[in-house]
DNA sequence: TTGGAGTCAATAGG
DNA sequence: CCTATTGACTCCAA
């Protein structure tokens, strides 16, 4: 069988450092009203033998992050669910925050176990396809209760929330409850007027070249060099400093998502290269160490992918008859409920369309080009703050 | 302290 | 309404 569900049994707990479960209360949106403590959101899954899901990501095999996401991106629009519904009451996290996952999925192995958490619940979530009919019905509940409150308002006043008992997802029930919320309550408790907030520094495109040429430059800006550039385009220090933290984090991403779509194999397609990367910018050059561009690369000859290369590309074969082998009823003998739970590793990737997304682990490839860039931008780094040197330099605007 | 990871939430476009 | 982008912030580890 050329399919080979990958069934990695390999143990992830490597040295993992002790977990805090940090918990926070939570409550879930459906009936039950209570939070059992442990469970932050509503598991998808009613059996799980109270597994908190931390739990459960420490036990879970490698998932394939680029078909979960490819998969629930289908289910979503297929049924007209939104981001922010699915991410408030399933995720736990705001609309901004899926449509970041959602586009740019992160190799599992590249996730911190906090990383994770979003993508076991995910695969959780696909695992019963009731779960759609779920989402489906707190939407039409979330409709119903914003027209009563449209119309009351209009008469009269206001709204008296409280009433929605139990799952009522209208504004108050989800949205903020999850543990990470002290974070926003301690930015927003600076109310004190009705209106002091900071009007969210937004970067000229100009700004943004000049921050970009001088990252190319030295992507690990000295605190000197940051102060110049601060002045210089006239931001503050903080801001140079966020710019430059965001955008390292944010080019490294790209690059991961160069690794797994290489790895899901392509080619297949209408050439699809995503070479398009933003109208601007596009970082494409590391400045710095020689780059000898000298490969040719003759049309039609592959070389180094000879071997072990990833089959199945384009075209899909249709037809879908694996469904999810429902973990419902009755119990495994002795998988264990993580095994039927992510055991099928299948229903994920054979997705009705596109089942592409192979599973394997395939490194080698062109793409790492710009992977080994970045990397040697960071040795680079390191080796000067060894040095203990500051250079000069000059970015001219 | 610095950098990375993960997010939030404002906001720009549809 | 919805989604994508992105500056700022929290938490952690080195």
């Amino acid at each position: 069988a050329p399919e080979s569900p990958l069934s990695s049994a390999e143990e992830s707990v490597k040295s993992q450092q002790e977990e805090q479960m940090c918990q926070a209360s939570i409550q879930e949106p459906s009936e039950t009203s209570e939070s059992q403590p442990g469970t932050p959101l509503p598991l998808p899954l009613p059996g799980h033998a109270g597994l908190s899901i931390q739990e459960m990501v420490a036990m879970s095999p490698e998932l394939d992050t680029y078909a979960i996401t490819k998969k629930v991106k289908e289910v979503l629009t297929d049924n007209n669910l939104g981001q922010r519904l699915f991410g408030e009451s399933i995720l736990g996290l705001t609309q901004g925050s899926v449509s970041d996952l959602l586009a740019r999925p992160k190799p599992w192995h590249k996730l911190s176990l906090k990383g994770r958490e979003p993508f076991v619940r995910m695969q959780l979530w696909l695992n019963d396809p009731r779960n759609v009919e779920k989402l489906m019905d707190m939407k039409r509940m979330e409709k119903k209760a914003y027209m009563k409150r449209r119309h009351s308002s209009i008469g009269e006043s206001h709204l008296l929330e409280s009433g929605l008992s139990g799952s009522d997802l209208t504004q108050s029930a989800s949205p903020q409850n999850l543990s990470q919320q002290h974070q926003q309550q301690q930015q927003q408790q600076q109310q004190h007027q009705p209106h002091l907030k900071k009007p969210r520094v937004v970067l000229a495109p100009e700004e943004k070249e000049a921050l970009k040429r001088a990252y190319q430059q030295k992507p690990y800006p000295s605190p000197k060099t940051i102060e110049e550039l601060a002045s210089q385009l006239n931001l503050k220090t903080s801001t140079v400093i966020n710019w430059f933290h965001n955008y390292r984090s944010r080019i490294r991403r790209e690059l991961f998502i160069e690794e797994i779509q290489a790895a899901a194999g392509e080619g297949g397609s209408p050439s699809a290269r995503p070479g398009k990367s933003g109208g601007e910018g596009d970082n494409s050059c590391d400045g710095t160490e020689s780059d000898s561009t000298a490969e040719g690369r003759p049309s039609g000859s592959e070389e180094r992918r000879g071997l072990l290369e990833s089959p199945n590309l384009s075209h899909r074969d249709e037809e879908g008859e694996a469904e999810f082998p429902s973990a419902s009823g009755t119990s495994r003998p002795r998988g264990g409920i993580i095994d039927s739970l992510f055991g099928i590793p299948e229903s994920v990737s054979t997705a009705p369309a596109t089942a592409t997304a192979t599973p394997c682990r395939n490194p080698k490839d062109s793409s790492l080009r710009k992977k080994k860039a970045a990397n040697l931008n960071n040795i680079i780094h390191r080796l000067e703050k060894a040095a203990n040197r500051d250079e000069p330099h000059e970015w001219e605007f």
